[in-house]
DNA sequence: TATTTTATGAGAATTATTCTTATTTACGAA
DNA sequence: TTCGTAAATAAGAATAATTCTCATAAAATA
């Protein structure tokens, strides 16, 4: 829990109770929505309130402890992991799973380097590799 | 309009004013929401129902005429270009543009055929091309 | 400890989407 | 061409996700 702490001290929040457990909820479900989120929170805090937590997830994505991740429904999943990274979608479920891979990123990179896209400032590339996970 | 009658007839699908009238709006706007479809729609037929462009839309996507595209907003987009492409999504608006890229989509199914990704069949890979547009 | 700023709770409001039901329409068969 | 039927549409209610409002509470810091 102090790790928790630490992270929202290095990013410069208030230390809440209600903000360390919305991070930890966090780092304990795998691409949570909000709604994850609080039904998780309130099987031990029940009174955490439904905008409090929206409001601490748009903070914790403001000072980069969170992102969105893109999906293609009408409701926002979060991600607590920071590194770059890439996602398997499951095509007939809702599941993500992360995919990490140095080299492809430097493979990458190297690409849209020779490219020179002219347009265009490149900030982040993100694969979304959709299919089937195999049972 | 009859290249839009034809899409729907290879499909199998009725021929009506509101399917010919909402694929033409999708051809017409860049990567539009369901919102943005009516407003469009509207200015010159003011009697499509909401609930029918919804409908519409879902049909569209089930015979594969048109597709979601991934956003990190609670709101759903649309994309009538069905060939495999890329977004670059701008990181300070909320404008996204189209990237085609063959030779990219080569390399990109030599490297994951060669990575034998073991419990994970790929249906297809999108990047998702994060930045800022130059003015 | 007092002060000030910021965060939180509660619930109303808003927005996007889905659902329901009655009516209408497209289209193949007669 | 007309008819019958399954499918599509309109209208609006219902639902679900998110945002907003505002009064209260709690952090940080002087």
């Amino acid at each position: 829990m102090d790790e928790i702490k630490n992270k929202l001290f290095e990013k410069g929040l208030k230390i809440t109770p209600q903000r360390l457990i919305i991070l930890e909820a966090i780092y304990n479900i795998s691409h949570p929505t909000a709604d994850d989120l609080i039904k998780y929170i309130r099987k031990k805090h029940s009174n955490i309130a439904i905008g409090t937590v929206y409001k601490v997830l748009e903070k914790f994505i403001e000072v980069g402890l969170i992102k969105k991740i893109t999906t293609e429904k009408d409701i926002v999943r979060y991600d607590g992991y920071m590194n770059n990274h890439h996602h398997f979608y499951s095509s007939d479920s809702t599941v993500i799973k992360d995919y990490i891979d140095e080299d492809l990123d430097k493979i990458l990179e190297e690409y849209f380097k020779n490219k020179r896209i002219n347009n265009f400032n490149i900030e982040e590339i993100t694969l979304q590799i959709k299919g089937k996970f195999k049972k």
